[in-house]
RNA sequence: GACCGGGUAGCUCAGGUGGCAGAGCAGCGGACUUUUAAUCCGCAGGUCCUGGGUUCGAAUCCCAGCCCGGUCACCA
């Protein structure tokens, strides 16, 4: 990265800042501190015992403000849990400390040592007797100035906003924005949760091939890379299916997997080339099964994430106590659409999509225009939480086809929040001839010039034929449901890194 | 991929009907032993996204491109 101007200046500042320190035999690079404590523990202390004894404390952190008041200076030091404020004294520490407290500079990392008091203006304050410098920072990190004003309203001044560089730049957006830090927490507690609910009920965090020399499982793009030494062509995944169930038929019964999947499309607010999901699948189980199973998954995360089993969203109260509604594909078409799409055929069908406005419906399949219908009549009543299930034949080729000789309808459901498609589930097609028929049927749409459609995935129908139990199989999107409870916009505020295009 | 909006100091933003490049915070020097958006005095800091064009003169107008955001398409 190149700098002009003021930062050069800012930087060059500091660079002879590091050198009168090391020139005074302080190291501007430490190696170790031990802490004692944090700042919202050393803070509870001073409230319950601190009033009538002596509270000692050994702090480090970061450098988040700085007033100079000639031989005192008042620091604010942030930690993991919060900011303690410091305050310095030439008489306490002595000539040659305090020299080194006048080259401190904001975003500097710093161990304390003192006790703590209570200034005239009541903050609780650490009285430093000690002072080490664990590293100098050269760059300016962009705070923001925060006051609290009459009203206790807290106002930013200024601060970091600017998304792009907030991206590109994640560890400056971390450093100054303690919200940021906390939304990134919720994330893995989320996916504690869910190991922990998955752990409990016997199922076992496994991990499958993300090189993959077929994928399947899902209808996407994939990204294309090379083996050198195997001189082999190999694609991302776009999805864990099909190596899960392989598990299955090998009889570890329940499984499940979190990880990253590739998608080679584009980006949006809820959309990020890689992504996280969760999939499980659990033997004997059906789709009634997966409902229950993922309602009471995503409603623990949500208590043991805020506490509660609702959720505000973007402004809009969410319910996750279970059970959802539940609404089959046809009736929610006919609900919001007013169109009964199980009685029309061809004609019929493309004139219902045109009036819907589905786009280039004079152009697309019958599997896209069902799909199209959809997404423009209903997909927006979806608020949620609520269980759509039982999707048409053609939008589900991995799904059984409905028991009990409907054969429209497969026993597919997926749950809705906020609009999104949250979850994925279906009772397994574990039929090795019907798979094999489904593949064949994709490998046409294909040389049609499908691009998406599958490839034959032999081996995993050498799989099925040694025999795969009646499952049922669950995909989730973590990211989506990150958002959900960290009521944010975008798929970026949730991705520590989302993907850019390169600078 | 299409359309719309944006890109000016380290950060947040003015300026935009063409006429010397601006503010606040951050930075540097000085004063200040309970401050907290500390205050006061002084100083410094710019590829106005990039490249062309129009013009006596372009941050400003025109064209092309780059990057970000939003909407749509694709998708989870």
């Amino acid at each position: 990265m190149t700098e002009t101007g003021e930062a050069q200046h800012v930087i060059r500042a500091r660079r002879e800042k590091v050198e009168q320190l090391r020139e005074m035999g302080i190291e501007p690079y430490a190696y170790r501190y031990e802490p004692t404590t944090c700042a919202e523990a050393a803070v509870r202390d001073y409230l319950t015992v601190g009033e009538q004894s002596t509270v000692n404390v050994r702090l480090a952190g970061r450098v988040r403000s700085l007033r100079f008041h000639g031989k005192t200076t008042f620091a604010h030091l942030e930690d993991r849990t919060g900011k303690i404020q410091v305050y310095f004294r030439r008489d306490v520490l002595g000539e040659a400390v305090y020299r080194v407290v006048r080259l401190l500079d904001l975003g500097d990392w710093i161990g304390v040592e003192g006790a703590l008091f209570r200034t005239r203006t009541g903050e609780i304050t650490v009285r430093a007797d000690e002072l080490q410098l664990l590293a100098k920072t050269l760059r300016p990190l962009p705070f923001g100035k925060e006051e609290t004003d009459e009203s206790g309203g807290f106002v930013i001044h200024s601060g970091f906003a600017d998304l792009e560089s907030r991206y590109r730049q994640r560890y400056a957006d971390l450093a100054v924005h303690p919200k940021v830090r906390a939304r990134f927490v919720v994330r893995t507690r989320v996916l504690r949760e869910i190991r922990r609910f998955l752990d409990d009920r016997g199922f076992l965090d496994v991990e499958t091939p993300i090189l993959q020399p077929i994928y399947g499982g899902a209808t996407a793009k994939p990204f294309k890379t090379h083996h050198r030494a195997l001189d082999a062509e190999l694609y991302l995944r776009i999805a864990d299916e099909l190596y899960l169930k392989r598990l299955i038929v090998g009889g570890l019964e329940r499984v499940y997997e979190i990880g990253k999947v590739f998608r080679n499309e584009g980006t949006d607010r809820t959309h990020n080339p890689e992504f996280s999901m969760l999939e499980l699948y659990q033997a004997y189980a059906d789709y009634e099964d997966m409902m229950e199973l993922t309602e009471a998954l995503v409603h623990h995360v949500v208590v043991e994430v805020t506490g509660s089993s609702t959720v505000s969203y973007q402004g809009r109260q969410l319910d996750f106590r279970p059970p959802a509604p539940r609404l089959s594909w046809h009736e929610a078409v006919r609900k919001y659409g007013s169109v009964d799409a199980s009685q029309l055929e061809g004609r019929a069908l493309r004139a219902a999509a045109l009036e819907a406005g589905v786009e280039d419906a004079d152009a697309k399949g019958r599997a896209a225009l069902l799909d199209g219908l959809f997404k423009t009549l209903v997909e927006e009543h979806l608020t949620g939480p609520v269980i759509i299930y039982d999707y048409p034949v053609e939008l589900s080729p991995l799904a059984k086809h409905k028991r009990g000789g409907d054969s429209d309808v497969t026993e597919r459901f997926e749950l809705y929040v906020a609009s999104w498609e949250i979850a994925n589930a279906f009772s397994e097609l574990n039929d090795p001839f019907e798979q094999r028929e489904r593949f064949e049927a994709q490998v046409r749409m294909r040389e049609e010039g499908w691009e998406e459609a599958h490839q034959i995935d032999e081996d995993y129908l050498t799989a099925l034929e040694y025999g795969m139990p009646p499952t049922g199989g669950m995909g989730l999107g973590i990211d989506r449901l990150v958002m959900l409870l960290t009521d944010s916009a975008s798929i970026r505020e949730v991705i520590l890194f989302p993907t850019l295009r390169p600078e």
